[in-house]
DNA sequence: AACCTTTATGACTATAGCCGCATAAAGGAC
DNA sequence: GTCCTTTATGCGGCTATAGTCATAAAGGTT
């Protein structure tokens, strides 16, 4: 008997796909990085990543469609807050497969005398 | 004294960046999906997704390059092969996500009497 | 009211990457 | 050898989206 799996509707593999382009730029990584660092608004990630003001508004708000990240008003600010450990999570195990890649590479190497 | 994290350079959040862009096209995760099901011929690839030969075969390389998938040649035949189980764990992890995201908004609109 | 600060967004350019078409490369049958 | 089958790849069009500039919107201060 073949060995059974379910497949996932065209549908679901499409919203898969999404998630997964979100985190596809390195600068919302970045962001949800620094947010994980504690709440922040939009002046303080300027500072800490040199993106440009637009550039971060508009990655945030992807972000905050997909609920990686929330934001409440401070006045006239804007403080954001990570609402997730998900990537966290899934950056944790994409970095155990790079070590572990990395090792086998390692390895084959050495076995040449 | 505030929240310490960790933050991960920006090399290594480029090579996350760039696995994840790898999973944000529905046609790789579909043919990881079909491969999941057993080693199979692009043939056999093509008559399941309906993706054109070229297409096949430019995404099977690049999931190859990742470690993705693996292919060993039967005669004029490449036999390919799912080589790891990390996407799916990942999808795993992300399609709880959803679950709950959606068991939440069920239950705001239950919230409404 | 006017004015300043902070953030969101429309308009635009530039670039990356999907996808198909055509072709090359490699192996088998004859 | 020729011919066929199967897969890989160069080329080009097209779409999606990152990133910038300018502007709008919203709140605060005076």
């Amino acid at each position: 008997m073949a060995p059974v799996g379910s497949k996932p509707s065209p549908q679901l593999l499409e919203e898969f796909s999404q998630f997964f382009r979100l985190l596809s730029e390195p600068a919302r990584l970045r962001l949800l990085c620094e947010l994980k660092q504690g709440p922040q608004d939009v002046a303080a990630l300027i500072e800490a990543t040199g993106y440009s003001q637009s550039h971060i508004s508009r990655q945030l708000g992807h972000l905050q469609r997909a609920g990686l990240v929330r934001c409440e008003r401070d006045g006239v600010r804007t403080i954001w807050s990570a609402a997730d450990d998900l990537v966290e999570d899934l950056c944790n195990l994409v970095q155990k497969r790079f070590k572990h890649r990395l090792e086998l590479q390692l390895k084959q190497l050495q076995a040449i005398p």
